[in-house]
DNA sequence: GAGTGGTCTAGACCACCAC
DNA sequence: TGGTGGTCTAGACCACTCA
């Protein structure tokens, strides 16, 4: 009789969902704790159960960090644990030395077609363009070319950049209130080129890897695009497939 | 007073172990249904939410798959869903082609130091080598060198693979015993050399994508050494960072 | 309709942490 | 010692599948 088909939600995905919109709004921010699950029981008006399984498949999905005795916490991109969360580079010889950041430029254009439509941004809006190395051992391994929405990045330069200590995450996520949930990348093996080859120290025409990476922030928006090229003669990229 | 520290283990996890072994004994079979939530609670003497948490980890590392209303089952390579999950070659166009596999040579050989440490096997024993290209509208793609331990694939030969339909770990499934569970992939970037170049229709020096993966089966035990040449001129390798 | 997995509850107790 | 997350239980009802 009934003309509608009922869309059938389980109670914990609307609890997550909202505890999504939560983090979203900025109402708890990164490395802050979220109330307890029996706080957030009598607020819903559910069980402690259902609350947990909520904030189970969030915590799987690294947007909160549960710590037994402590509480529930809203993920960051500050902490030791998560630094590099996303650069899957490793020394072949197993050996995690510390990797120096060092910055070549940052300007803002254009962006092509492609790269707008990417990031979901208007074709008359500017890009940054922000090119780096990543150094191991004062040899470089990484040439990272960085692009971000203009206007939700403003204020971002060189001097910002170069005065800031740790992962440009952390600097996004304190100065811009932009926190990296998920990525996606592409890659692809491709000949160094004249520019690339000087700056990586290599011979032109060199295999190297190419990593297109798209980032995404709450609500799966994309806010960074970053072509990566990779050194792969002492480093691979690694990846766990299950 | 107590000398020993007494070791901690959550029933839900002995349970899983437990399920771990039966499936990794071939007391259950791929594809074949386990027994109901409810029977393994009174055979294991707890609560159904303890056998539903051990089998949910079981599921969410894709041993088991669990399918509302029917029962639990074994994950298999043969179905039409995992087919080539392991695979994370895409098209750039997005187009998803069916692979055609064309067997280029099987033989036996000694395994070099390397290998057969990756392998866990001893020296003396031999490594079965398959190459295999894989081809999309009758261009190749891929080339495929993939170690096997002797011992475990006797009696795999040229014929064995080129009468079977399907994938390759379907096969290993269902005639050898030997089912992959994860593997762990190192990823290069390495220029074509001439028998590659020949063999994949590009031109000496031409970048490749050289993915070595390292598959497991049950109890974490490596079984599969592969290294695979791919072209990116109009694919490319996707992978998603959470 | 019988049997399966999926959700939800209410309450108990345990392990861990900070004060 | 009190509060947090982590485990476990027993039972209810819902959604899905298949005979």
């Amino acid at each position: 009789m009934s003309a509608v088909a009922p869309v059938f939600s389980p109670l914990y995905l609307q609890i997550k969902a909202q505890l999504t919109r939560s983090l979203q709004s900025g109402q708890w921010k990164p490395g802050e704790a979220i109330p307890s699950e029996m706080e957030l029981a009598v607020l819903f008006k559910v069980s402690q159960g259902t609350v947990r399984k909520a904030i189970d498949e969030l915590a799987t999905e690294n947007l909160l960090v549960r710590r037994q005795g402590r509480g529930t916490f809203v993920a960051t991109h500050a902490e030791e644990r998560t630094q590099y969360r996303f650069l899957r580079l490793t020394a072949d010889d197993g050996q995690a030395h510390r990797l120096q950041r060092r910055l070549l430029d940052c300007r803002r254009e254009r962006p092509v077609a492609e790269m707008a439509r990417a990031l979901g941004m208007k074709a008359s809006e500017s890009v940054v363009r922000v090119r780096r190395l990543l150094l191991q051992l004062d040899e470089p391994v990484v040439l990272d070319h960085i692009y971000l929405p203009g206007l939700m990045f403003k204020g971002l330069n060189a001097e910002l950049l170069n005065d800031h200590v740790g992962p440009m995450y952390r600097l996004f996520e304190s100065e811009f209130g932009v926190r990296m949930i998920r990525a996606e990348e592409k890659i692809r093996a491709v000949a160094a080129d004249a520019t690339q080859a000087q700056l990586l120290g290599v011979v032109v025409g060199t295999p190297l890897l190419l990593v297109e990476r798209l980032s995404f922030t709450y609500g799966d928006r994309p806010v960074e695009l970053r072509r990566g090229y990779y050194r792969t003669d002492q480093y691979h990229y690694r990846n766990e497939l299950m």
